[in-house]
DNA sequence: CGGAACTTTGAGTCACTTCAATCGGTGTGG
DNA sequence: CCACACCGATTGAAGTGACTCAAAGTTCCG
């Protein structure tokens, strides 16, 4: 599956696929759009904060990220974008980015004008599909706000490798409970919002308990469900997207009444 | 100005225009739109975390928040949300929601169905606003998780403080430099990931150095810029859909060449 | 082989938490 | 009208999680 994965096109489509069904008319009409390949190094910068955007990405191979800067100089990252996610699919609709995009290996990102994304939501099944797309990367951003604000270190640690591991198996990136993950302590602490030192110790705690282990760029995860335990981890919120494909139920309409 | 945002279609309108122009056909195009309105007391769940949902709402009158409960029985507030906004609007797309919503005050909301929001939608443009103001929702958050993950306790307090002026004086509910900001120090703690006794020193902290006052309910920012450089604050990540309206500039292909 | 980047360790300090008590305002029943 | 209860704000003190600084150990790579 991953070899296939390489190509833009079948990339974009098992995204979309992954929130909402598609038809073999607008799996041809994904197919027809023009996507430019693009070749980075590590840590180049994909899109600033506050550039003006005519064009979105689509993350094809590699790991890249969104950060800010603050006033000190430190940084945050507020999310991790692995292959097939779209970092700056906001900018669609604002013209902007809010955060500044980065490979964290070398990487390669798709081009995608806005203009071809435009006449494709002519179909608003697709432009659905996009949206959940949205909606989803919205979703994440709300737990890390959760896991930065009520989880202590171990915790916090735990739950975002957690976080990966499902993210990374939903494309197919997990050979047994094993998958590359070649960033620095520095860069988990940018994301965990702790000094790398904290971030050593705390990783070192969850080897000892013998949740993972990580060797060179290969994390593996030994004891699947004790580290979303510890890391108070659970992926309904991964899955939010994927779930709603078929809107059914009756709401019960309790306090609205 | 607040008298007339009373309306729940006046406040949509206001809410639409401030992220894209309209023109008189769209705004009729609101104006028909079926909106049911509820009143709800203070702590009133209005949806719940994983809830099924058939519509959305807007905010009316008074404050909500959007949290989710840890563990061990703590909660995050993730998102505050003033008159005029539209909590659950992601649940359109996804047809459920991944976080409770709950109001803060006694308050008003407006209930639209998500089929009448579709039919709205219709019209591409009208699409668009809508979908702007999830991004914009989406820009807040990030920065939220900035906030929580590098700034200490007075910077975090000022920087949440700032934000919510800003925003209140968006939607023209600022006297001067005071508005009414009827919540406990807990559930400021809840939002900024803080102990409720750390809150409060915080706040002593901001009033020793004059920049804030909080007498009952009513907030003054004394010095606003002051504040702002102590919260590490630019509101410019509250402003991207409004620059973004005529997206214009020629991009850079600085990197993606 | 040498150097740079990353990981690991130790020690001291500080920010923040928890626990506990007090204070002040507000509403309520007697 | 007062006594009481309750809720939220405030204060103090002790404990701890996380940070900083600094040094040593490792791995990788030219």
């Amino acid at each position: 599956m991953l070899t296939r994965l390489h190509d833009p096109i079948e990339l974009l489509r098992h995204k979309m696929e992954g929130v909402a069904e598609l038809t073999n008319a607008e799996r041809k009409a994904l197919a027809a759009l023009p996507i430019r390949v693009v070749a980075l190094a590590a840590d180049q910068d994909i899109v600033r904060q506050a550039d003006k955007s005519l064009q979105s990405c689509l993350l094809m191979q590699g790991l890249a990220c969104s950060s800010k800067v603050v006033g000190d100089g430190r940084r945050q990252i507020v999310a991790f974008h692995l292959p097939g996610d779209l970092p700056d699919l906001m900018s669609l609709h604002v013209g902007t980015v809010d955060t500044t995009v980065m490979t964290m290996t070398p990487a390669k990102v798709g081009v995608i004008l806005h203009e071809h994304l435009r006449e494709l939501f002519a179909n608003h099944r697709l432009a659905t599909a996009f949206w959940r797309s949205l909606v989803a990367d919205a979703a994440v951003a709300r737990e890390w706000t959760v896991n930065l604000g009520r989880r202590d270190g171990p915790s916090r640690t735990a739950h975002l490798l957690s976080e990966l591991i499902a993210r990374m198996r939903d494309i197919g990136a997990v050979n047994g409970d094993s998958f590359d993950l070649p960033i620095t302590q520095e860069e988990l602490g940018d994301a965990l919002g702790m000094s790398t030192v904290h971030v050593n110790r705390c990783l070192q705690s969850l080897r000892r308990k013998g949740l993972i282990s990580w060797v060179g760029a290969t994390l593996s995860i030994l004891d699947r469900s004790s580290l979303a335990e510890a890391g108070d981890f659970n992926d309904e919120y991964l899955n939010l997207s994927r779930s709603a494909a078929p809107v059914g139920a009756v709401w019960e309409q309790r306090r609205l009444h």
